[in-house]
RNA sequence: GGAGAGGUGCUCGAGUGGUUGAAGAGGCACGCCUGGAAAGCGUGUAUACCGCAAGGUAUCGAGGGUUCGAAUCCCUCUCUCUCCGCCA
């Protein structure tokens, strides 16, 4: 959630942001609603607590008088008291009516996009950040599979066993397909921890204040499964539980930054696609993710940024997988983030770009709604940036590896990952 | 699932209607003391909102109620803990 404070003191910047957004002159019209609604706001709250002050006044005074055993005078001040009531209780009510719709329509608002941020439509705008110079995968002598191909003829992974168990999306992993699954996860989290990263594992259902707080609610509520009963909610992504675990913290400058990371399942319901997008790995209702989260001082957070891409890529040029960089335009950035890059590696069978990481500066508008600050040397509290990103997804670098790796015989296990699974080849 | 206890400030812990934003202790910070340290002494130690400011308002799990006035009384919800049962 947007600081209510920058719509008035960087009015301009709001309005540029949200139009890189391609809002509507229509939907900008909410910027000044806000702010109406905040003096009105302000206005009555400045009469109430003058009500209120004035009751407290009283009833001070009334407690000696009635010590000195004057009740006459008590009793004219009581019934002043009870004179204010009514506009006092209207008062509190206009006050939370305004707080509500006030929330409900910052809520609306998406981040402001960073300078570097360009306007676009949708994802066919995004900017090519970092395109891939080396050489591509090549195949002698036959056609590559495509990886759900090698998953049934290696006996590594099984969908339509995971149709038996759950439903469609729920891939089984089996034999050396889980172990280079597992050695995928050792190996991310590995090289988590040498960049300073404390590992978490966190529960894997949250609570909803949780899921509000890093702004999956109300927003993205059918992108989670919800278990009804309890009233909790399935993580979509590590960056939930983990974010959540400084909520409502005040830190000092000193402990910045926070560097966490965490290996979990992700569940998502992703309804509404269909085709080839689907097909095998490359989406699915539960996959394996490492993620990496920084809690930044708001001065050092694009350093932070830029060292994480770092991460992210070292990660892709370890594994050997052809990769490349995009900085993501208005319209396709997340609704939360104020500048995204996203990695794709290239899958050689597909022939397409499978996205792996997305790597994020929320700026304040996470820890606005965590209610997450620090304060430096006698300052006054305020908000830390947040950054997050997938160090990285698992199920497609899956896909990507089996399809770039594959001969005639089986599939080469990237060199890097030999120590994790202990065996050089599928 | 059954029975009970309890949620107060950074922590522990008092507090059953009236200068209690909250005793006391601990912790932490600063100062004094010291050759230095410990001990000792002193001072300070929440957050949000409104206000140019002075200052004001709110907050003792959450919400509602009683009252001139509530951390203190009443109702609802919620969370935690203990015991029993079940169980990896």
């Amino acid at each position: 959630m947007l600081e209510i404070n920058i719509l008035r003191t960087d009015k301009q910047r709001v309005i540029e942001g949200l139009t890189k957004r391609n809002f509507t002159p229509e939907r900008l019209k909410l910027v000044d609603q806000i702010v109406e609604m905040d003096d009105r706001r302000k206005f009555v709250q400045t009469n109430l607590d003058q009500l209120l002050a004035r009751v407290n006044a009283n009833s001070k005074e009334i407690g000696s008088l009635f010590k000195a055993g004057d009740k006459s005078q008590a009793e004219v001040l009581r019934q002043e008291v009870t004179n204010l009531k009514g506009q006092i209780k209207e008062l509190e009510n206009e006050q939370n009516r305004l707080i509500d719709d006030i929330e409900t329509a910052l809520i609306e608002l998406p981040n402001i996009p960073h300078s570097s941020v360009r306007q676009g439509k949708s994802a066919d705008d995004n900017e090519v950040y970092k395109d891939w110079s080396g050489p591509m995968p090549e195949f002698e002598g036959f056609d590559p599979l495509p990886h759900w191909d090698l998953a049934e003829k290696y006996n590594i992974i099984d969908l339509k066993l995971g149709v038996k168990l759950t439903g469609s999306g729920f891939p089984v992993f089996r034999g050396k397909g889980a172990k280079l699954e597992r050695a995928l996860i050792n190996f991310f989290l590995d090289e988590a921890e040498k960049a300073g990263y404390e590992e978490i594992m966190p529960p894997l259902m949250v609570n909803e204040e949780t899921a509000r707080a890093t702004g999956q609610l109300p927003d993205k509520e059918g992108q989670m499964y919800h278990i009804e009963r309890d009233k909790f909610y399935l993580i979509p992504t590590a960056e939930v539980p983990v974010t959540n675990i400084l909520r409502g913290e005040i830190l000092s400058a000193a402990d910045l930054p926070v560097q966490l990371t965490g290996y979990t399942p992700c569940f998502r319901r992703e309804a509404g696609s269909y085709g080839s997008d689907v097909k095998g790995l490359n989406r699915v209702h539960q996959f394996d993710k490492v993620e990496i989260v920084q809690i930044a001082h708001p001065d050092q957070s694009y350093k932070v940024l830029s060292r994480m891409l770092e991460h992210v890529e070292q990660l892709l040029i370890k594994l050997e997988l052809p990769y490349r960089i995009l900085r993501l335009c208005g319209g396709d950035m997340g609704f939360t983030s104020a500048l995204t890059f996203d990695f794709e590696v290239f899958s050689a069978a597909q022939r397409k770009w499978l996205e792996v990481s997305s790597v994020s500066n929320f700026e304040t508008f996470q820890s606005n709604r965590l209610k997450l600050r620090f304060r430096e040397e006698d300052g006054k509290p305020q908000l830390v940036h947040t950054l997050n990103g997938s160090a990285l997804a698992l199920a497609r670098i899956v896909a990507a590896i089996l399809e770039n790796n594959q001969d005639s015989e089986g599939v080469k296990i990237p060199r890097v990952l030999q120590q994790f699974t202990g065996f050089e080849r599928i």
